[in-house]
DNA sequence: GAAACAGTTGAATGATTGTTCAACTATTAT
DNA sequence: ATAATAGTTGAACAATCATTCAACTGTTTC
C-alpha cells in the first residue's frame, strides 16, 4: 500500500507537475544510474584507472591490482558490455584499453569532488 | 589461491611499478567508487534530479517519484550521510535540497555520455 | 602432438542492498 | 488532550552482485 495522503493535495499535485516536466527523461535517468552502478565498484574503478595509464593485458591488470585473472576477467566483461573498454588480441595476450576518453573525465570530476 | 604465474615475470613487474606510481591514491579511488555507488541507483538519481529543480519535502518527493514516504526517507538518509543533500524543517514538513552544485555537474556529464 | 601460458566461463557462495511493513517521534490543528 | 499529518527507523525479505573455484578454449613453444 502506498501511504501518500498528500496525493489528494492540490499543492503537492502542482509541485509534481511542475517538477516532472523539467526533469530529464525517465529512461535517461535510469541509464545514468546503470552507468554509475558500473563505476560504483572499487575493482572496476581501479581497472579503468590503470587502463588510463597504459594499455594492459589481463595478467598485467591482475598484477597491478593484486587480483586473480578470473576476477579481473569477470569485471572486464562487464566493462566491455558497457562499452567502457575495448580489447585486441596479440598472440597469447589480450590487451585492454579505455574505449572512450569521456569516461575518464567523469571519474576525474568525481575525484575533484571527493577532495572537496 | 592466487593464480598469477606472471608475478615472477620481469615484464609484468615493470608494468606494475610503472603504472601504480602514476595512478590516483588507492584511498581516493575507493572513495570515488563509494560516491558512484550512491549515484548508481535510479531512485537516488531521480531524487537528486528532482531536487535540482526545486526544494521539496519528503511528501512531495514521494508524489513526484510515485514512492512511499518510507522508501524515499531511507534513500534520503543515504544521500544525507554522503552530504549530497541537506534539509531544513518548516513546521511539520522537512524540506530537502542539493547540498552541492558540483554533484549536478557530475550527473549532467554522465547524461551527456549516455546520449553518445 | 604435448606442455605451458593467457584468458574466459558457469555454478556456487557470501555479502550487500532496496523496498516493505509496522511502530515510532514530532509538529500542527481542532 | 487528541486527532491528523509529516517523517524516521529497524527488522525482514528478496534480489543483486563480486569473488572463488574448476573446467574450459585459444595460442605459442618445445
Amino acid at each position: 500500500m502506498i501511504d501518500q495522503e498528500c496525493e489528494d493535495n492540490i499543492i503537492h499535485d502542482e509541485v509534481c507537475e511542475q517538477v516532472t516536466v523539467d526533469m530529464p527523461a525517465e529512461n535517461d535517468l535510469y541509464d545514468v544510474a546503470e552507468l554509475f552502478k558500473i563505476f560504483g565498484d572499487s575493482t572496476r574503478i581501479r581497472i579503468l584507472s590503470a587502463l588510463a595509464q597504459a594499455e594492459m593485458c589481463v595478467c598485467d591488470l591482475g598484477a597491478v591490482l593484486n587480483m586473480t585473472k578470473s576476477a579481473v576477467s569477470h569485471q572486464l566483461r562487464i566493462l566491455r558490455q558497457a562499452k567502457l573498454v575495448k580489447n585486441r588480441r596479440k598472440g597469447k595476450e589480450i590487451f585492454y584499453s579505455l574505449d572512450d576518453d569521456h569516461v575518464l573525465s567523469i571519474i576525474n570530476l568525481a575525484l575533484e569532488h571527493i577532495k572537496e
